[in-house]
RNA sequence: GGUUCCGUAGCUCAGCUGGAUAGAGCAACAGCCUUCUAAGCUGUGGGUCGAGCGUUCGAAUCGCUCCGGAAUCACCA
């Protein structure tokens, strides 16, 4: 069904094109919400036509609401304030459309099916994932959905950092310190353990250095860490890595297992995925080629030592190296390559790439390369690039141990949770005035069994945590504070899954199964200010959808679903819906609820965020 | 120093393709459970939208300058 604010657009074009002989750009309409201040429901802004009316604004937008009465249907009547033609829409049209809305997927939007391929996640093996792939996590498969909703033919991919110095570190200190430890002997989780190494090693390597530093003072401390005994043979494992050392191999293969079995319970609680998952030990070399060709091509130079650079310096960029002078590749270089790969294997319509903003300046370099490099495609590339999550004392170090682990904080979100959820059911039964509020408190617990309860738990700590992250605007830092971040009250994930619950509890009630659509007969209904305000906020969630698309932003849903959420609340507060004795109205109202329920669900989803049916 | 990003209530954040008197939540205070789930609702207090200049009928939103904060500018990844 097309909706009032596209009819009304094209109604505003022929209209001061008829009424002024102005053609005005499509772009020159806007059409807005009325403020609740004023009596209307849509309202036009008329101060783009003053001009080619010749009239005060007052006067044009009267002229124009007089035209739009004219000529469509259900404009019942307008009022003008300065510039602003306030219009006032049939409840008939707001009938209409939640009975046709409601019977069509809000998910199918009609997009073209293009792919497009969003990298996330891209983890290292040498250690945990902690708050800070979290936030990436959350976005790369909130946005992929996002975008699914959208219509394209979304592959999520993930490129694991297995190899380098850093795998290195924690073999060298498991080979040293670790007298034959696993994940099985140990009962630790295989990435908490391999990471556990990595510490002993920096340890270890911090102690090192301080000792070469005493017994040269004046040194650099990198120069120092260079020449500790167990940097050098770190150095040395990583170069018979490289030579396929079979040993070294195996160990390499045993860790990285480790690693990934624990990072697979992880993303499982999470509840992201993959299609497809990528290994930089397999396409590190990738991308030599490309250089090669830049060089034949006169468009990168090699230096008098061998090593090979982009100049970017008329870009107002520096130099970048692309290959070192013995030859091998560096980030950038990999980076070209895997990024001709995606774009040959997919043949994608945007490649997304969804990194932390501390590196915007590598993502700057790799499209201009790849521009000067001559690939039509460097312009599909997007960074999405996404601010840092900081703790009250500053930056998260992994060295100072100031991490959030990921694993902890999600143990930690669902044992709040519970107590939360406990200490409200309790609260319900010995407050409730009266006994049949409290045996309807016993009731509303006793539809989860226990073993639903605890699932619930994890969802609703699920649902804090991930809308507390994902209601921020990706490109801002944002601050989390352990302490008192967390909450179950006002704006949360927990306010909106309750919202829904209590609407599934409405609907059940009122003798409905799950999925089964209220029908109602709107002849002659009436409807309030606040049913109004609920069916046009539901009105708007395609084109909400559509922007968050557009604009890569979870945070637009999260914030659009709020505001519905508060929205039915107000509705909910003093409208009857089950006590209703007029049939037909309360026939209504639980379609609208039930419409509400379903927005509020799909649009959960999209946050990766569960929808209770009961808490 | 160069480049990029951020700066809105005590705190955490919305609002930014320019639109009407800038909004929520938390925290504080005052109310509302015999009634569809009070993880809720209603109300009160709280703002030079970092500062200035400019563009405009109109600027938190756009441009310029400055101030404050962050990131980055590696033969690390």
């Amino acid at each position: 069904m097309e909706s009032i604010e596209n009819v009304l657009s094209k109604l505003s074009l022929q209209a001061v094109k008829e009424l002024f002989g102005f053609e005005a750009p499509a772009s020159a309409i806007q059409i807005q919400k009325t403020d609740k201040k004023f009596e209307g429901d849509l309202t036009l802004v008329v101060f783009p036509f003053v001009k080619a009316a010749r009239k005060s604004p007052e006067e044009t937008g009267k002229t124009i609401g007089a035209y739009l009465q004219e000529h469509c249907a259900d404009i019942i009547g307008f009022n003008t304030v300065k510039g602003f033609l306030n219009l006032s829409i049939s409840d008939a049209y707001w009938l209409k459309y939640l009975d046709t809305a409601r019977r069509e997927d809000p998910h199918k939007q009609p997009g073209d099916g293009k792919p497009i391929v969003i990298e996330y996640s891209s983890p290292n093996t040498n250690k945990p994932l902690h708050l800070g792939h979290i936030r990436n996590n959350l976005l790369g498969w909130s946005v992929a959905e996002i975008l699914k909703a959208n219509g394209f033919n979304v592959k999520k991919v993930n490129l694991v950092n297995d190899r380098g110095i850093h795998i290195c570190k924690s073999m060298l200190a498991w080979l040293r310190w670790g007298d034959g430890e696993t994940p099985q002997s140990s009962g630790m989780k295989g990435d908490h353990l391999v990471g556990k190494y990595y510490v002993i090693f920096s340890n270890h390597l911090k102690e090192e250095t301080e000792k070469i530093l005493s017994e040269n003072p004046g040194m650099e401390k990198e120069e120092a860490e260079r020449r500790t005994p167990l940097m050098q043979e770190a150095q040395q494992m990583l170069k018979k890595w490289e030579e396929g050392d079979k040993e070294i191999r195996d160990l390499w293969e045993k860790m990285n297992n480790w690693v990934y079995e624990g990072f697979d319970a992880t993303y499982r609680r999470l509840g992201i995925d993959f299609d497809k998952i990528y290994y930089e030990s397999n396409t590190y070399l990738l991308g030599k080629s490309m250089v090669q060709e830049g060089l034949e091509k006169g468009v990168l130079y090699k230096r008098e030592d061998g090593s090979v650079w982009a100049d970017l310096r008329d870009e107002g960029l520096d130099e970048k190296l692309l290959l070192r002078k013995d030859g091998t590749s560096v980030y950038m270089t990999q980076d070209l390559g895997t990024a001709r790969l995606r774009q040959q294997e997919f043949d994608a319509e945007s490649l997304i790439y969804v990194v932390g903003n501390e590196q915007n300046y590598h993502f700057d370099v790799l499209k201009r390369v790849l521009r000067k490099l001559g690939y039509p495609w460097a312009e599909k590339i997007t960074h999405l690039s996404y601010g840092m999550v900081e703790l009250p004392e500053g930056k998260m170090k992994s060295r100072e141990g100031t991490v959030v682990d990921a694993d902890d904080l999600m143990d930690k979100m669902m044992q709040t949770a519970k107590e939360t959820s406990e200490e409200i059911q309790k609260k319900k039964e010995e407050n409730a005035a009266g006994q049949a509020a409290a045996a309807n408190a016993q009731a509303n617990a006793a539809i989860l069994n226990e073993a639903e309860r605890e699932d619930l738990y994890f969802r609703l700590g699920m649902g804090a945590l991930k809308y507390f992250i994902l209601k921020v605007d990706p490109v801002k830092n944002m601050l989390f504070n352990p302490k008192e971040s967390i909450d179950f009250n006002g704006n949360t994930g927990p306010f909106l899954q309750y919202t829904h619950a209590r609407i599934c509890s409405l609907l059940r009630k009122g003798g409905f199964q799950e999925g089964q659509l209220v029908e109602f007969n709107n002849d002659g209904l009436r409807i309030s200010d606040k049913e109004k305000s609920l069916i046009q906020n539901l009105a708007s969630y395609p084109a909400v959808l559509k922007q968050a698309g557009n604009t890569y932003s979870p945070a637009l849903i999260a914030n659009y679903l709020y505001d519905l959420a508060k929205d039915f609340n107000g509705f909910y507060q003093d409208t009857p819906v089950l006590r209703e004795t007029d049939e037909k109205l309360k026939s209504f109202r639980l379609a609208l609820v039930q419409y509400t329920g379903l927005i509020l669900k799909k649009g959960l989803y999209l946050l990766g965020i569960s929808a209770p049916s009961a808490m």
